[in-house]
Parts: C-alpha cells; sequence; structure tokens
DNA sequence: GTGGTCTAGACCACC
DNA sequence: GTGGTCTAGACCACA
C-alpha cells in the first residue's frame, strides 16, 4: 500500500477511509487477520496510536472485530462488508457528482461525459 | 482559498491544478488579474518560486498570461478556458469511473447509482 | 564545451539552446547518457538549479529524458533529434538572413555572396 | 540602440565590431559626427577607456577620424564604408556556413534551405 | 510593487 | 550518486 495523507483532516479518519477501502475491495477478505497495528503504523509512517484510533471507528462501524490475543480481523459479515461499499461508492458518488458540478456540469452532462469516456480510450 | 496539498506530488502541480480549477470554475474570470505571486505564495503557504512554477505550467498552457510590471491575468481566450474546462472534467470523470471499478462497480452499476442519486440527499 | 552566455536572456535558455546543438550535431548520440546535472552546473559555471531547468525544457522538447537514479538520456527518437535540428537550422537561417538584410544585402546578393564564398579561404 | 556583450571576448573587440555594423549599416552616414566617447560608455554601460581603445581600431581600419577639438567623425570614403560593409557580410557568412556545417547541412542544402526560406514566413 | 531569474543549500526517493 | 523539489534570499528590469 502507498499511503497518503493530506493536511486537512485528521491523519486517522483518512486511515480509517483508505483501511475500509482496501477491505471493501477485498484484499482483506472477509474472516481474514489483519496485519498488527505497530505493523501498519510502520507501514503508513505514523503513530501505532493512530492506526489504533482509526481500526476502533472501524470496528465501531462492524467492519472488523478483534481478538483480545489472536488480534483483529475483517467481519464475516458480508452484508456489512457490502453495505460498506456501498455507502462508500455512495459518498464518492456525491463528491464526484459536486466536483462535477462545480465545474459547471449539470446531472445530464455529466452522464454524457461517463457514457462517452466508456465508449473506449480517448486521447487524453 | 483553502489550498490542501498532499505528500505524494510536488506541491507546484498540485498548485497548478487547483489553480486551473478556480479559473475554469470562473472563480477568476476571462481577462482578470490574478493575486501578486508573493501573495498567492503567502496564502498558500508556500514558496514565491514554486507559486512561480505553477504559474509558468499554466502560462505554458496558455491559461494565464502575464505581464511583467502589471501582473498576471487569466486569457481572454474563452475557448481556451472552456478547453481546460473540458479536459479537468474529463480527467475528474476518468478518474472516478476507476474509483468505482476498484470498488467493484462497473459502468452500468455506477450510472445507475449516480441516476439514483440524484433524486435528492439519500441518508448519509 | 566552451560555455558563453550573453547578458540579455535568462542563462537557462542558452543553456537549453546549447545543449540542443550539441545534441542534434551527435556529441551526444541519441540513447546517450548525458553529464549528471552537478557536473554540467561545475563545467558551465552556474547553479546546479539553472541546468535542472534547462534540461527540463529539453525533456519537455523531448529531446533527453531522465532516469531518475541512473541520468538522463538523449531521446532514442531519430525523428525528433531530425526535427529539432531542422528547426534550429531554419532559426539561424533566418537570423542569417535578417544580419544580411541589417547589412543592406538582399537575398539574391546574399545566395551569391555564399556561391562565391565556397570556392576556397578568401582573404580575410 | 542596446548593447549585449558576451563573456568570452574582450569587450571593446565587441564594441568595435557593433560600432562598425551601425556605421556601416548607416545608422552613422559618411561624415558624420559620433556622440563623445563619454555618452557612448555611458550608454553602453562600459568605462570610456574601453570606447576609446574600440575607435581607435576604427580609426585604424579608416572607418572613422578624428578632429582634436571638434570629435570623431565617420569617414567620407565612400568606398572604405563600402569595404568595411562587404568585409562584415563575408565574416557572417563564413560564420553562418560554418554553423551549419556543425548541423550537417552542407553547402548545397544550406543554400536550398535559404532558397525555401525566402518563399513565405513559414510558421516557426 | 510586479514578474523573472539566479544562487546556495537542504532534503527526499530510488537503487 | 542520481534526479527532483523546495526554501530563503537576493538582484534585476520595468513603469
Amino acid at each position: 500500500m502507498d499511503w497518503v495523507f493530506r493536511a486537512d483532516e485528521p491523519i486517522y479518519t483518512q486511515l480509517c477511509e483508505q483501511l475500509a477501502l482496501v477491505i471493501v475491495s477485498g484484499v482483506y477478505a472477509a474472516g481474514e487477520r489483519l496485519p498488527p497495528v505497530r505493523e501498519l503504523a510502520l507501514d503508513a509512517g505514523v503513530n501505532p496510536n493512530t492506526v489504533q484510533r482509526a481500526l476502533s471507528e472501524l470496528e465501531r462501524r462492524g467492519l472488523v472485530y478483534s481478538q483480545r490475543t489472536a488480534g483483529r480481523f475483517v467481519t464475516e459479515d458480508a452484508a456489512r462488508i457490502e453495505q460498506a461499499r456501498a455507502q462508500l461508492a455512495r459518498d464518492r458518488a456525491r463528491d464526484f457528482l459536486g466536483a462535477m458540478a462545480r465545474l459547471g456540469l449539470d446531472r445530464t452532462q455529466t452522464l454524457a461525459l461517463l457514457e462517452q469516456l466508456s465508449g473506449g480510450d480517448a486521447k487524453p
């Protein structure tokens, strides 16, 4: 993973978001064990406490659960993962529509652009 | 403006991108004077040279032009601005499709989600 | 190389021009590695940043490309080099015609002079 | 005038060259009075001694002559001026042929380029 | 006061 | 050791 953080939002929320992303993307499958906190912290270049906080939030959302001694695991509840995936997609889509609106494209134009884009690789 | 920079890309390119965005969004109209380099630098919290570099790139793209003593101005060529706007929209749309694909949504599902989202503010 | 700079044009543009010249002249062949930035800077007696800027412009023109760790290389695209060579020749020729015009020689007289000069080393 | 000097040759020779140029170009007509040394020096941003030296050389070549009290004048010998003009043109032409040779164009190709160039304003 | 250029010096990622 | 980026600070031309 390549962890990238912006300066305008707490790192732990961004970490949380990115972890949710890799989970719903299936990088870590349902029921799979997550890397230890220390390892994640080292990898992301942040403080272990920050990782802890992000994971707690994911736990609150029901995406991961922890077993005292064995570590943390992705939930085995596929519906939960699916729900999170749908939520992330919805958020992204909403952001996208907002960005396009700021660029002066209404919903119709945006959809038209996407249709057109899917056709083939237009030259950039 | 709220300038936010990520750590995975040079500041000057992000600055360039964000400036292009505010220009094509009409925050600075065609022919309008941009703030002085030093002011932008102070505002964005970066070195004037970095701003200079970003603006030079915008000048190369024909979005702005500079008058040595008077300052920098948005181009008066509306077509240029329109073209840049279309390009930015295309880039965003492409990124979006990629992100959705990573979330497991193909083109049809993505379009359906956008359609559905148009109705109103669904629960967050 | 003997680097000579005039005072009426930025160093980096002159550097760029002179580097283009040695490339299209074949001093550095297609695909060949250029000296490191720091070495060129030392050689030319300018700051490494200035060399960097000149090389970036050459890269933008497609005459050189850089590999982060290995150094900079002349493009392997012979057509690009040939195109640049033709462009330089055209520029030089245009300048020459202008200079001769300022000396009062029209096109016919200029061509005649060049023809005459071809014979051998006339007395200086 | 915009006086520009390189660093690889004594200023006085370059000054001499440029003064010869303005004379044979007719900026100062035959018999016309040249500006005082001090004025030229101020204008060119060099030491009056340097101007003196350049003018002495021009005097040696017969392009100018000095009258103790009245100042320096362009020679009234039109043939001398014409001869200098021809010499300058020859020098320039020789330099040009050399530069084109370094760019890989032989005399035939060079002449062809000039012919082609004179036709119209090709886009750069 | 504006844009533009240049220098000096630092740090980073990559191998 | 390589290219790349960034900062700090200076100077210049121009009006």
